[in-house]
This record gives structure tokens, C-alpha cells and sequence, in this order.
DNA sequence: CCATGAACCACATCATCATGTGGTAAGAAG
DNA sequence: CTTCTTACCACATGATGATGTGGTTCATGG
């Protein structure tokens, strides 16, 4: 069975040093490198002789220097294959979406047993993803639809406009598109920010980019 | 200990019954109905002399009559509480989406073993999410940058004007808001608009949304 | 049969936007 | 010291957008 070649990024020496050990003691998991920061990390990498091999890297989120989001990008330039899961005792929203938006796959809570952060790792090797539940229920909603009340507000005619809204085409565009005159046009964009309740081409293409039409 | 009543729509006899019958014989579950579709399930609970009561609703997406992701608008009018996790064979993106759009909050391969699947609506009842691996990584990819070669493009002042546009501000609301002139926001929408290749503010707010920028 | 609403069109007016030209100041890079 | 870049500002012109008023046709449902 191939090795899988991890690498822990984690300034707390307890946390850090568990990790290493106890996933390191699986037969199939070889920890090729452990830093306290990502600025160490580049450090270590870069000194020596050749680069190590990393499959896997454990990344804290809350880390002395730069951050563990901002890491991400830099570290995913320089290992574009590698797969980057995060490690974090919060669970505030924005950094959980900042750091999937920056490339991270998973993203596990620190209380996350040790046996179950070492099955994740298999998983993530597998091409898988890891959520813990809390987490993966933040991304899920997400998706949802929040206050769905603009529902079915807008008439068939009415959403072709819109498309053509989105796609950032002006007035005359529109109007020659779905051969009708451009004042029409404009009457179905009076209608459709009345039944919005917004004055803008900004607002309509803002809602229904967020799902929200 | 509570109960967590559940209810199965599923149409494959052999499916639904092992589900019931695996999952029911743990003493925290309580299967308090199935079905062998969206239809099925509505009649027998109309008929019923007193709703039944539903935490968790294990839904396959494959199922004859009113597909699973067309029932789960229905099903979430009825029952607005209930947690839903889809059932499914297959993990095709525009699928997967779709019901997690409708109002999935869970997502499971017909591949995962039943103790999975049963600490999996352990963890849905806790207020989690179980996603299986496969398809928890098509949902973060969703998140990841796609082709970002427009990367570092623009300057972090450009950024602030960007949010204003996104947000539905006029240029001179965008002014008064970072305190420049009006005319400075113009010459910035300017230099956007060149590095951006597009010339009309509904791309840029299309491309932030987008994830683009 | 009439009210209602969707879709169609026209004309008008003021605000905002897109784009150009031209210029100043400060800091970074050569 | 010069060149670039970023950010700042002004003036001008034509295009586009936001909003109002007024009107026609057609289908739907009380």
C-alpha cells in the first residue's frame, strides 16, 4: 500500500506534536513535514535538498503570522496538487466560506476525535472530502433559499428580461434579442423593480445571482 | 431518551424495507412512515386521523411520479422542521445541486453502509450534515476558484469600488462612502473596466458574484 | 360583459453612466 | 533622476437608465 505523505502547519506544540505522533503511527501515513507557521513552513521547504512529497496538509486556521486563508493561496501556488484540509476551533462562517473559496477541500473541527481526523485523511486521499456535521451544515445552507417570498412574483416574460439583465446587455440589446421595442422593455423593468421592491439593474442582477428570483 | 421519529420515501421495496427495518430496530428510532413516493407519502398522511410526527426524512432522488428534488418543495410546505437527506445512486452534479438548493441539507451515496447511514441521522438530528465524501468534494469544488486569471489584477482601492458597485451604489454614493470625488470613482471604474475586459458595470457585478474576481 | 393583468408600444425628462482628454502628487523600481 | 503605477481631480459629450403618463390588444375569470 502507497504511503501517504502528510504535512501538519499548527503553531500549538500539543496539538502539532499529537497529531504528528498518533497519525503518524499508522502504517499507510508518513509525516514528511510539521511547521508552526506558515512562513516556517516555506522555510523548511525551501532549505531542503528537495522538496518533500505532500499529499495531505493538516492547516490550522488560526495562525501567528499569516493566516491560515492567506497561506492558502501561497501554498497552493507552490503544491497545486496537494490537498489542503483546515483545522480550526471556530466555526465563524465567513472564514469557513473564505477558506473554501481559497481552495481549502475539507474542513475539520478541532474537537474532531483523533481516529475520526485520521479517517478523514484516508478520505481526502481518496479524492473525498471531510466536513465535520456542524460545518457541513453551514456550507448546506448555503445553497438554501433564504426568504424565498419573490418566488413565483415575476412572470415568464418577465425572467427573460432579467436573464438578459445578467448577461449585461443594455436596454436596445434586450429588446433586440426578444424582438420587442425598447420601451417595452423598459415597461417590464418597471414592473419587475416594483415587484422586487428595488430601483436599480445592480439589485436585480445581485438577487437573482444570489438566488434569490 | 427521545425518539427520532423518521420517515422513508423510497421506491425500491428492498431498499425502503431494510431501511426500516435496520434503522428502526435501534431504540432511538422510531420509523413513523414510508412511502414509495412523494405522492404515496401525501395520501397517507392526509388519510391519517392525526399527522404523524417527522424529524428526519430519508428521500431518494430517483423515484417514480413526482421526482425527489420536484417533492422536496412540497414536502418542505408540509413539513417546514423536518430535516431532509436525499438517497441516491448516482452523484451528478446538477442533481446534487439542485436539492441542496431546494432544501437538502443532507447528501448520501445508496453506496454507504446502513451503520453510516444510521449515525448519519444521528448527526442530521443533532443539527449536523452528513455528506459523503464523493459528493461533499463536488460541493466544495463549487466553491474553489475556477479559472482566476484575473487573480491579483486589480489594485485593493479598485476592490473598495467593486463592492460599491456590487452593492447597487451610484458612483457618486461610492464617492461619498470612501470619500473621493465622483470623478476619482469614475476614473477607477475606468481602469476596472480595461483590466476586467468589460464595459459595463452589470459584468463586473456579474464577475464578482460570480466568484470571478 | 366587464375588470384585471400581461405584454405591447410611444413620448418625455432628469439622473447616471461610459469614455475621452488632460493634469497633480506620492511612492516604488529601474 | 526618471519612469511607472496608483490614486487623486476636473470638464465634456453622447449613451443609457429610471420613472412617469397615456394608450392598445388579448386572454382569464368573476
Amino acid at each position: 500500500m502507497e504511503h501517504i505523505h502528510l504535512a501538519i502547519i499548527e503553531d500549538d506544540t500539543i496539538i502539532r506534536e499529537s497529531l504528528e505522533s498518533f497519525l503518524g503511527a499508522h502504517p499507510a501515513i508518513q509525516v514528511t513535514i510539521t511547521a508552526d507557521s506558515v512562513e516556517a513552513f516555506f522555510e523548511k521547504v525551501d532549505q531542503a535538498v528537495r522538496p518533500p512529497v505532500i499529499d495531505v496538509l493538516i492547516l490550522d486556521i488560526g495562525l501567528p503570522g499569516m493566516s491560515g486563508i492567506e497561506g492558502l493561496r501561497h501554498l497552493r501556488l507552490k503544491y497545486p496538487n496537494m490537498d489542503i484540509t483546515m483545522l480550526t476551533t471556530f466555526e465563524e462562517d465567513d472564514k469557513i466560506f473564505k477558506a473554501l473559496c481559497s481552495g481549502a477541500c475539507s474542513y475539520i473541527s478541532k474537537r474532531t476525535p483523533m481516529t475520526t481526523i485520521q479517517e478523514a485523511i484516508f478520505t481526502i486521499h481518496r479524492g473525498g472530502s471531510f466536513m465535520s456535521p456542524s460545518i457541513a451544515r453551514k456550507v448546506v445552507q448555503h445553497f438554501m433559499p433564504k426568504a424565498r417570498k419573490e418566488e413565483d412574483l415575476l412572470s415568464p416574460r418577465q425572467m427573460q428580461i432579467i436573464e438578459g439583465l445578467v448577461d449585461g446587455l443594455s436596454y436596445k440589446l434586450i429588446g433586440d434579442k426578444l424582438s420587442i421595442s425598447i420601451d417595452t422593455v423598459r415597461d417590464h423593468i418597471k414592473h419587475i423593480y416594483r415587484a422586487l421592491e428595488v430601483n436599480s439593474k445592480a439589485e436585480v442582477i445581485g438577487k437573482s445571482l444570489k438566488g434569490e428570483i
